[in-house]
DNA sequence: AGTAACCTTGACATCGATGTCAGGCCCGCG
DNA sequence: CGCGGGCCTGACATCGATGTCAAGGTTACT
């Protein structure tokens, strides 16, 4: 008689644990803690009997298990918390972090916050509950302070991309003043001096940044801030768009167009097409973005290095788990002005 | 007299436990599990003091010995092995999975598997070690009976973008057949005959697939297969390019491309470029990429729609762990033809 | 007043694994 | 022959939390 038939006509058959398979090897759990974590000290038979065991058995250790009682209590496991993973930014960093995690054997928990504060908040409480070792945040919220207690627990936490409010940790960040910077330069040596920005929510600190480099090159130049036309909040390739069109429909128009994202970029590229102004109007974007070399002008850009920034990360996060100790910094990472055409084109000053 | 002073500057304060809360609100750690768990039956005074000593010790539970403990065993959190978290088909996948999943406070996973079939079983491994409840895989290797005894132990599983081999699993497949075809009926509707077809490497199912349809497609049009020509294996934009440049020094050269992935379009693109024939030669490429509408011409494509790949590649893990049974069976999902420019610029031929 | 039914509460075993430690065996040495 | 010292091995407690169950106190009823 089968005690314990199948309730269901699939009946899944439990994972086997590490006891089943000492019954099965005929020595005690220990032993097999042993065997499969490598440990000297067993004889040979008892070593090949267990090893057979674990075949046939098809066993593999609940890691959960064992990190609940191991003495350092590590999971193996980061947390990295993005603004969205389908976003090329964020994909990249998300994979820097995968290649330098993978030759730890540590994976990786990813989650996008869409800049929203209280997604932020709740995907850092699920990753620590679940243990997380670290944490690479790219924060949406204006304060972190929140996080006092994980740091203190000894979590190392790394900010990319924007820096931390309220919370002494580590952050890797772009030089967006001085790409910004350098992108009016740029533009300036090219004969521009009405250089509209078009920025992003100026409650992301990255485009606050990018605004002040922008001011202060200008300023460089001895032109006025406020004698050029400049948009904030625009957060989605059809507000930029719009911003364009009007922009471009003023009276004295600019004859360049800085604009301090992505999205931004690319509304304003189709702004420019469907104007048939796209080889008329300079452009200079920040942070690059696939197949900017393919379109027509080619797209000149501030290229951040993303890769970059996760490899830093990456490494900051390792040494602290290490055990290295040093006070909390930011670490820059370099832009890169990328020359394509866009924002070659001349404008009206000589120079 | 401070009995344990800190070993460290920085002593690391351990996190609480429930232990810890026990004690200090002066009840039975079970007491305490009760109310974090919202369970009924803890009078008013006792509940208001747990409550107190969890706000003041910040505590959080921890989620992977409570799972470890709980009947179901569940973790709470799925695995997605990727091709490349980095590109932009993966990532619009795995951001499917994380909204479906936050729903239910599920957490994600991912991994990239660079085709690699190694990586795939390391990566599968180390998910199943951490007792993942679910695996989403878009394979790398040709064949994934190891996988049997994770399906039998009861963990979903399901195939995306590939069929499993050896292995009886629910699969979500884009319909690679029938949009190939399209892609051909399209371009002989505006009069091109010489079709050449630039293809990935044939070790990938959906390369072969599409490469099936390209063939099928043009029989119905009386257009023997051999009498166009074909590169395969192109993994590379570089790869892409260089083929398209040999193709179009021909004799008599195709008159339209049909490039069955991403890398190969823009590999296929930038060698129009540099010829300066994008306006001339016809192309369709499968798979949408950004900015397509922004290139010129801008480019037509068979539009797969990894998200909705991943929305029901979800679903169907998310009604296996709730206890739905059903046989495995493939999930086609539609592609759709994108008309932009490219791919209807005329041919030699009425039709 | 006595007792059945309920509500709270905590003691205890347990999930799957590992840290600690002691016991049994065999060796070689004095 | 006796004893110290390795080498293997397993018993046991433990990691942080929850399932089970019974004890104790109330309440409500006959």
């Amino acid at each position: 008689m089968h005690a314990a038939a199948s309730a269901t006509p699939t009946a899944a058959k439990a994972r086997p644990t590490l006891r089943d398979v000492a019954l099965l090897a005929g020595v005690s759990p220990k032993t097999v803690s042993r065997v499969v974590n490598g440990e000297a000290g067993v004889s040979e038979p008892k070593t090949a009997a267990v090893r057979r065991a674990i075949a046939q058995l098809d066993y593999r250790p609940n890691f959960t298990a064992s990190s609940l009682r191991r003495s350092s209590g590590r999971s193996a496991a980061i947390a990295a918390v993005l603004e969205d993973l389908a976003n090329p930014f964020s994909a990249a960093l998300h994979r820097a972090l995968e290649d330098a995690a993978r030759d730890r054997g540590v994976l990786i928990f990813a989650g996008s916050v869409d800049e929203d504060p209280e997604r932020e908040r709740d995907l850092i409480h699920a990753f620590t509950m679940r243990q997380a070792d670290a944490l690479v945040v790219v924060p949406a919220s204006d304060d972190q302070s929140y996080l006092a207690g994980e740091v203190n627990a000894g979590t190392p936490v790394v900010f990319v991309d924007r820096p931390p409010v309220g919370l002494p940790v580590d952050a890797v960040l772009a030089d967006n003043h001085d790409g910004a910077a350098s992108a009016v330069h740029h533009l300036v040596a090219h004969g521009h001096r009405t250089i509209a920005y078009l920025g992003d929510l100026q409650t992301i600190p990255t485009a606050r940044q990018r605004y002040q480099g922008f001011r202060e090159a200008l300023a460089d130049h001895g032109i006025r801030p406020s004698a050029v036309p400049a948009v904030h909040d625009l957060h989605t390739e059809q507000e930029s768009e719009d911003a364009v069109r009007r922009l471009l429909a003023a009276e004295s128009p600019p004859t360049a167009l800085f604009t301090s994202q992505n999205l931004v970029t690319i509304g304003a590229i189709r702004a420019l097409q469907q104007l048939g102004r796209q080889h008329e109007v300079a452009l200079v974007g920040f942070d690059d973005f696939p197949l900017a070399d393919l379109l027509q002008p080619a797209v000149t850009v501030i290229a951040q290095d993303p890769s970059e920034m996760g490899r830093v990360a990456a490494s900051l996060i390792f040494r602290r788990l290490d055990g290295e100790q040093w006070r909390p910094r930011t670490h820059l990472v370099a832009t890169r002005l990328i020359p394509r055409g866009s924002g070659e084109i001349r404008g009206p000053h000589r120079d």
